[in-house]
DNA sequence: ATCCATTTGTGCGTATGTATG
DNA sequence: CCATACATACGCACAAATGGA
C-alpha cells in the first residue's frame, strides 16, 4: 500500500499522461487537492513534488499560476551529419540550418577562455593532467531560449599552428575545415552519450525546470596520429534528440519522402 | 540570497564533489545537521531532498543507515558495433561480450507479447496507427543488477515469413541475421538519443534510485524498401553510456593501444 | 527471539514570505 | 491594496526499517 502522496501523484501522472490534462492545463490548486483528498498541505506539495522531479509539471506562483502541465517540444540534432566526415559543413552551420529547417530561430553566443584541464578531458585529449587548453564555448538559443551549451577543448599547442581558436568568435567555416586546412584532418570521432542530472550550473545557464534531465554529449575527434580536439555539449534533455545515421543514408532518406508525400 | 535549504544542500553538495565525502560515505544525519546549522527537520529534508533528486546520494533507512553517498560505475555500450552493417554479431552476443569485456556478468530475459503499436511506434515502423505488432522484450542485468530494458518492435507480416520472431527466447545469431537471411537485409539504420525521467514502470523495473535519470535509445532498422524494425532500450542513466565511433575506426584505436600501453 | 536505539519516511498543524494579476 | 497561488520555515507525532544488545 503505497503512501498518501504517492497516490495522489499517480492519480494526477494518469491524467497528465493520458491526455486528460494537457500542456497548458492547471492542475487543482493545493487547496483543492487538500479538500479533495482530505490531506494536510504539506501531503500535497509531496505529491506535487513528485511531479515536479519527474518534469510533467512546472509551478507558476501569482494569483493566475499553479502547476501547469508541461510542453514538450522535441529538437533533433543530427550527430552523424556534423562534421564528419567529408565535413561540408561546419558544425554551428551544421546546427544553424537543421534549427531553422525544424521551423525555429537560432543564435549562439561564443566565449573563449584558456584553462587547466580536468581528468576527463586529459584523458579523452591524450595531454598531460597539468596541461592547460584552449576552451571554445558556445551557448546555443532557440527562439531566445537557451537550449544548449558547448565546450570545445584543443591542446595549446595546436593553438600555435592554428591561432584563429583563439578568436573569441565564430569561425566562419567551422574549426574541423580550419583545421583541415592546416594539416589537422580529423579522420575518426568518438561520441559518448549520458544521461543526468543537471549540476547547479547547468541549471541555471540552461534556464533548466526542476526535474529536468540533460544529456551530455561528447565528441572526441581525432587526426590519423591522435585526438585534436574534444567537445561536450549538454542539452537540456526535455527540449532535444540527438539523432545517428548509420548504413545507407538513401534508404532512410526514401522512407522519408513517401512517407510525407502519401 | 538562496534559501536555507539551498544553501545547506550546496554545501553538502561541494563536499561531494570536491571528494572530501567519497562513495559509500555518509553524510551527517538529520539530527545533526538541525544542531549544525539551527534549522527545522523539516528545512534538513528539504536540503537532502535535492541531492537525492540530483542522484548525488541514496538513503538507506535503519540503525545504521543515513544518507550515502552513491558510487558511479559506468558500463558502456557501442552503439555503432551492434548489428551494423555488415553484421559480424548478433546485437546479444556482442552485448554481452562487451559486458564481460569490461569485467561484468551478463545475463537476460525474453519475453514476447502481440500488442496494439503506439502512435510513436507506428509511425517510426511505418504501419497503420491501429495495427497489431509483436514484441520481443529484453531485460538485461548486469551482476545480477537491472541494467537496461529494450523493446524490439516487428511488423505483423514480418513474422508470418519469420516465424521465428515469435519465439519468446534468445535467437541464436540475432533476429538481423535471421530477417537477412530471409530477405530482409538491414541497409540502414536511425538511432535517435533522448535523455528523460524515468516513468514509474520504468523505475521498478530497473530498480531506478530517485533522482535518476533514462536514456532511451531508439534504433530504426531498413531495408531497401522500409524499416523492418523498431528497438526502444531504456537504459539507467547512471549506470550506462552510449558510444558511436565515426570515420576511421583505426585511428581511435590506435591511440586507445598507445595510450594503454605507455 | 526480543527489545531497544537510531535513522529515515510519512503525515499533521501553523505561520510568514513572495510573486502575480 | 488585496486576493490567491506557490515557497519557505517552524513545530510535532508516529511508522518503518535496520542493526545491535
Amino acid at each position: 500500500m503505497p503512501p498518501l502522496y504517492r497516490k495522489i501523484a499517480t492519480e494526477l501522472r494518469k491524467r497528465i499522461i493520458s491526455g486528460e490534462l494537457s500542456p497548458g492545463d492547471k492542475l487543482p490548486t493545493e487547496t483543492q487537492l487538500q479538500d479533495q483528498y482530505d490531506v494536510s498541505r504539506n501531503t500535497v506539495r509531496l505529491a506535487t513534488a513528485l511531479l515536479l522531479n519527474e518534469g510533467l509539471v512546472e509551478s507558476v506562483p501569482g494569483r493566475t499560476g499553479g502547476m501547469v502541465v508541461r510542453e514538450r517540444v522535441t529538437l533533433t540534432y543530427h550527430a552523424s551529419r556534423a562534421e564528419m566526415p567529408h565535413g561540408l559543413w561546419a558544425e554551428s552551420d551544421a546546427w544553424f540550418g537543421e534549427v531553422r529547417a525544424q521551423g525555429h530561430e537560432p543564435t549562439q553566443e561564443f566565449e573563449l577562455r584558456i584553462e587547466a584541464v580536468t581528468a576527463a578531458i586529459a584523458e579523452r585529449l591524450g595531454v598531460e593532467a597539468d596541461s592547460t587548453v584552449a576552451v571554445r564555448r558556445c551557448i546555443r538559443r532557440v527562439n531566445g531560449q537557451p537550449s544548449s551549451v558547448q565546450s570545445s577543448y584543443y591542446p595549446m599547442d595546436l593553438c600555435e599552428t592554428v591561432p584563429e581558436l583563439l578568436s573569441p568568435r565564430d569561425i566562419p567555416h567551422g574549426t574541423t575545415r580550419l583545421l583541415a586546412e592546416r594539416g589537422y584532418q580529423q579522420l575518426g570521432a568518438e561520441d559518448e552519450l549520458v544521461a543526468a542530472m543537471p549540476t547547479p550550473e547547468e541549471v541555471t545557464l540552461l534556464r533548466l525546470n526542476p526535474g529536468t534531465p540533460v544529456l551530455h554529449y561528447i565528441r572526441t575527434g581525432f587526426t590519423a596520429d591522435r585526438p585534436v580536439r574534444v567537445s561536450v555539449t549538454t542539452f537540456a534533455g526535455d527540449r532535444n534528440r540527438v539523432v545517428y545515421t548509420l548504413g545507407d543514408a538513401e534508404v532512410i532518406a526514401r522512407f522519408r519522402d513517401r512517407d510525407s508525400t502519401e
